[in-house]
DNA sequence: GGTAAGTACCTTGCAACGCAAGATACTGTG
DNA sequence: CACAGTATCTTGCGTTGCAAGGTACTTACC
């Protein structure tokens, strides 16, 4: 899988997940594999940014076995993110989608 | 526009516009750029990138007005990558779409 | 008891890509 | 002569994702 093509997808995929239940960093990951490859040395970081720009708030909650788990939770702030960055990602895609099939003007 | 979504895939769009017919790098921004933006800057690296790898050579022409034009042209081994990066993307989009729509099972 | 695997958090350093901003040089227009 | 347009290129920067590491707890197995 080109590395290159995740570069700013993942973020919307975690907003998306995130957009439909709490989740924690571990149980993100999990998640979002099971359709794209995402590794614990991305979704972290990317969790702080968000929280950072006050995209998320977080709460613990114990965990059976291990570290308590950090659950992340989408602010109103979020949920617009969310929806704008869909709807950016989708005329990105079909931008380029007219691109490769060789439709030459925007008003095709 | 993000940026970031962009890595990537500004590749494809060159490969799949030399895959139509042979062009200068001038003339790929302009015509990229009715889609997406994309800059010199851009161009020039990616296309120095592509001929490293054998995917394109080079040929000179005179040009009316300015420096001469260095078209660019697909080998075979750039259709073949031309090919296989489209199929990928596809595949990334497909995924990407699933997930953002909640589909959570691969099978699905 | 010791060891491994699983859960759950985190950080550091690196590589890749795209862009802004610049440089160069030629042509045509006002 | 100055400016816009054509056409090439490079340098330095910011952003992102990853590999590889670390920490700490629990359960299972020998």
């Amino acid at each position: 899988m080109n590395i290159q093509f995740k570069k700013g997808v993942l973020e919307i995929c975690v907003l998306s997940v995130l957009a439909r239940k709490d989740c924690y960093g571990y149980e993100l990951v999990n998640e979002i594999s099971k359709r794209i490859d995402i590794s614990e040395g991305t979704i972290y970081p990317l969790l702080h940014r968000l929280k950072d720009e006050g995209h998320v708030t977080t709460y613990l909650q114990e965990s059976a076995g291990g570290a308590p788990r950090k659950y992340y939770r989408l602010t109103e702030s979020g949920r617009k993110e969310e929806h704008e960055q869909k709807e950016e990602w989708m005329r990105f895609c079909a931008s380029v989608n007219a691109l490769l099939e060789g439709k030459n003007n925007a008003a095709e």
